[in-house]
DNA sequence: CGGGTTTGACCAGCGC
DNA sequence: GCGCTGGTCAAACCCG
């Protein structure tokens, strides 16, 4: 992952400047948490417990996966199991992304259209966590939204899988919009946009 | 009428 | 083996 690259197109919150600057008002991406697990054994973590917003990228199936780590750590009910695994073989469910933001609204736009097939209520946690797959032709992405079960402040958004398409929303976003001296922030996207093809 | 949401039921994995 | 829990399904419902 290269923040210095050019986005790409195959991701965008939203359509157009301003849209951005009023999304910014709802999402808090300041002092963001940024971690990538590879293979899920060299996952960097750096922690800010102060973060308002936490992302973490990894495949799963490791044990060692920055899921894992942040489970430990936050205790939230984000499921980082990997559910499928016998006898430390690992099975492929695709690269998952957890972000957790603090939001006044649960559902962040990002720019992909979400069909919802499920709502529970999970433990550990007084609100639902509902459940989302693209609705797009053959994309079998899923997202999981739910705040955050000790501070509901924070929303907590995992992605699961690839998309195999561009979003419907499909325009750039501007560089100039994120202050380029806050690498972090401009992480964000870009642990979101780089993606691996389905 | 088509597409999205709701919600109870069902299923599979895991821990005890 | 059993109960708990998370994830998914699908029928009913809602809305534009």
């Amino acid at each position: 992952m290269n923040p210095s690259q050019s986005p790409s197109p195959n991701f965008t919150f939203l359509s157009d400047e301003n849209s951005i600057y009023s999304v910014m008002d709802n999402y808090d991406f300041s002092n963001l948490m940024f971690s990538v697990g590879e293979g899920g054994s060299n996952g960097l973590i750096q922690e800010e417990t102060s973060s308002p917003t936490t992302i973490v990228t990894g495949e799963s199936g490791g044990s060692g996966s920055a899921f894992t780590t942040l489970r430990k750590k936050e205790s939230t009910s984000l499921d980082c199991k990997n559910r499928g695994s016998k006898d430390g073989e690992t099975k492929e469910m695709g690269h998952r992304v957890a972000i957790r933001t603090r939001s006044k609204i649960d559902v962040m736009d990002d720019g992909y259209k979400w069909r919802k097939y499920g709502k529970k209520s999970v433990k550990n946690n007084t609100n639902k966590r509902n459940y989302y797959k693209c609705s797009s032709e053959g994309c079998m992405v899923k997202k999981r939204v739910e705040r955050d079960g000790e501070n509901a402040a924070y929303v907590i958004t995992t992605y699961e899988g690839v998309h195999n398409h561009e979003s419907p929303s499909h325009v750039y976003y501007s560089d100039m919009v994120f202050d380029h001296d806050n690498w972090k922030q401009h992480s964000l996207l870009q642990s979101i946009q780089t993606f691996p093809p389905c």
